[in-house]
DNA sequence: CGCGAACCTTGATGCAGATCAATTGAAGGT
DNA sequence: ACCTTCAATTGATCTGCATCAAGGTTCGCG
């Protein structure tokens, strides 16, 4: 892994790796008081599911490490993935009591789960977390439509370029605060996982991703290790303009 | 047009046909005269472009009656369709100064609007509204993650059959209280509309369309009128099972 | 060290849907 | 009734990606 990230929970919420950024952001001590009430830690394996579609589900969750993912499955067994999971987003809907979609763990997995009921209660009563909710819900939009784009017009390899100046921009932005230079970054996803995403089969997601390093856009070190030497590069190949989508 | 949709605006919220589906769906009286204060309506014909991506927006609004679209345009010029904007949904993201997408109009068109300024102030005193729009904000996330499956796994066929599937439904819980029988209705989008949805071109959405018609899926009167003899079978055709996603 | 299981790469072939192109049909204007 | 315009249909051909198939690589485990 690229960080050695904690596999354990946090003791409190002051130590969370996201507390600034999940569901609880906008919350004041005595509203994680209250939060911590109802909230327990689970832990999941590398490829372990976490729901499967249909099921009933009593809590909802933020990702505190590793990372999930959203996948929709037609009864013949073709899926789509329809979500990237990562830390400090938000899993579940509330008044919804089934899932309705798989969830699974791609990497080891630490989840921060809120009991559902109570967890409806304290939207109703504090603002705070409702409102950071909506903002997360209408983000998550934004991206779903870039990807609609993604899936809907673009051809293979850019979409495999797209896929992977999303992951480069968000470990940049994550990580080190984004020094210019080649950026490196660990591909979080198998190729049949990149697959799903893309709405391609996973033999042309590895013939793309040879093609782009012949053609000199990524290198790589091992199957998993990229680096990209010249982001604006990726992201003509993507299809973007170079200041890519960075709406505010 | 299907029904004689008003294209004048309502008189008052309690006469507006969207007052319990829109954003303003829980409030109270005291909290309509607030946004009655603020609101205001604007017309667009058929064809008329609301917003360019890109550009200023000073307003947030429901559409009243008619039908807008929600694209997204890459340089040269490839155009996805992302969001289908129908009687009640909401348009403008409050906190945003730009837009986002480009919103059109694809039949006449009524919106009531608010200014973005104390629509922003009235969310953070008034819950009702944006509980609700968390709500509607869910729920076109669900259906953009829908739409990721149809444009990520689905053939031509299944993609013309899922549109067509959508469509019946809506009008079928909008109008008449879904009895069975042949439904019948009229399609809001051009052969090119619905190529931009579903990430086609639009030969293939004629063709589909042909291809549906001489199996006796669909019946058509005209370009525009569909009728389907047996709903069930035009969900097989999408490829969805017979209770097609409904999810609580 | 050798074996098996995942995961990935690469090649050969086929087909669904794009592209290019021509025609038809319907609606509005004069 | 005729012309223009815009939407839709239909045909012929091309191509990008899927599909089918055969290795290759890496890693854990006996």
């Amino acid at each position: 892994m690229l960080n050695e990230t904690l596999t354990a929970a946090p003791r409190t919420c002051g130590d969370c790796p996201i507390r600034h950024r999940a569901v609880c952001a906008r919350c004041e001590a005595d509203e994680l008081e209250q939060l911590d009430k109802i909230k327990y830690y689970r832990n999941f394996e590398a490829g372990q599911t976490v729901i499967w579609s249909g099921d009933p589900m009593d809590f909802v969750g933020s990702v505190v490490s590793g990372i999930a993912t959203l996948t929709q499955t037609m009864e013949d067994g073709r899926t789509q993935m329809v979500g990237l999971l990562l830390p400090s987003d938000f899993v579940g809907r509330p008044g919804r009591g089934a899932a309705a979609y798989d969830v699974v763990a791609t990497t080891d997995l630490v989840m921060c789960c809120f009991r559902k009921k109570p967890f409806e209660q304290m939207m109703n009563e504090t603002p705070h977390i409702a409102q950071r909710l909506l903002e997360m819900t209408l983000d998550e939009l934004d991206a779903a439509r870039e990807w609609m784009l993604v899936l809907g017009r673009k051809t293979a390899r850019e979409k495999i370029a797209s896929l992977l100046s999303i992951v480069a921009r968000r470990n940049a932005t994550l990580h080190l605060g984004m020094r210019d230079g080649p950026m490196q970054f660990v591909l979080p996803l198998t190729r049949e996982a990149m697959a799903d995403y893309l709405g391609l089969t996973l033999e042309t997601v590895s013939r793309q991703i040879s093609a782009l390093k012949k053609d000199g856009v990524i290198r790589l070190e091992g199957k998993r290790n990229v680096t990209v030497p010249d982001f604006d590069r990726l992201l003509a190949e993507a299809g973007d303009d170079s200041d890519g989508g960075m709406l505010v």
